[in-house]
DNA sequence: TTAGGGTTAG
């Protein structure tokens, strides 16, 4: 027998933590996944003297955080929190770490899942571990302050508590949704303004000004949210289809046909880039 | 491996 074959069969042999948590993701993708059913696995995959890698529990997290509802299980994105706590609670014994990549997933989780009060505690719970944070976490951050009508508390983390220069386009577009979301269009477009005179990285992309664009027209300030889409334009920044789609139909409810088929015909003659 | 915008039919 060869030296090496004991060492080649022990790699090619899945532990049995990962064969449970193959089982997990088949159950899933099957639309069998009961929440029982994920709890038993999850449980013993944790009793497992060799844990799974922190990637692949990650990756579990990450495939529940998407998963739409089904009969199995209605609501993911909680089922993510409970499998956390149940990770936590298993105090000292040997599981997978958690890293920055598993608290944004569930912190996300929890804006997704209707519990924002949860995301701000464990987010709570990430400063204390030490583990670095990063733009992606506070993104989720800001959401769920948000879904907390804390809007303005999530903007002054966002200016003043988030560490330097992580800030970028995407953390601002969550305030200024949420500002128009509320009904305060003019408040977002401050904050569009703040953004440009800021510059490089903070510089408006085409999804903030939709957001505000849409948000005037929800409003039914038809001639700012025009006067924005025409400003715009003239910064170079190009119209794609999601906003083509988006102001389109705004005219068209708007009843101002007229200024929909401009629109119209100069998404055709210029051609649109697709989202 | 983790994040942002719109619409659609029947």
């Amino acid at each position: 027998m060869s030296r090496l074959q004991p060492r080649s069969f022990s790699s090619s042999v899945p532990s049995r933590a990962n064969e449970l948590l193959s089982e997990f993701h088949h159950h899933l993708g099957s639309g069998t996944l009961w929440p029982e059913l994920a709890r038993q696995l999850f449980d013993q995959m944790l009793r497992q003297p060799v844990p799974v890698s922190v990637r692949a529990l990650n990756g579990l997290f990450a495939a529940l955080a998407r998963a739409p509802p089904s009969t199995a299980c209605t609501n993911a994105p909680a089922l993510v929190i409970d499998l956390f706590n149940r990770m936590a609670q298993a105090g000292r014994r040997q599981v997978t770490a958690p890293t920055i990549y598993t608290y944004s997933i569930l912190i996300e989780c929890c804006h997704r899942a209707c519990r924002p009060d949860l995301g701000l505690a464990f987010f709570g719970r990430l400063l204390q571990t030490g583990i670095t944070t990063d733009v992606i976490t506070y993104s989720s951050l800001l959401k769920c302050l948000c879904d907390m009508k804390r809007t303005e508390e999530a903007l002054g983390v966002l200016l003043h508590r988030m560490p330097n220069d992580l800030p970028n386009v995407i953390s601002y577009s969550v305030i200024l949704k949420s500002f128009c979301d509320s009904g305060r269009s003019h408040l977002a477009l401050d904050l569009l303004r703040m953004m440009a005179e800021k510059g490089s990285d903070h510089s408006p992309s085409v999804v903030s000004y939709s957001v505000v664009i849409d948000g005037f027209f929800k409003e039914g300030e038809i001639s700012k949210a025009c006067d924005l889409f025409h400003e715009m334009m003239q910064q170079g920044v190009v119209p794609d289809v999601v906003m083509y789609t988006s102001i389109i139909n705004a005219l068209c409810k708007a009843r101002a046909m007229d200024k929909a088929e401009v629109v119209l015909r100069s998404m055709v003659h210029n051609g649109v880039q697709l989202a």
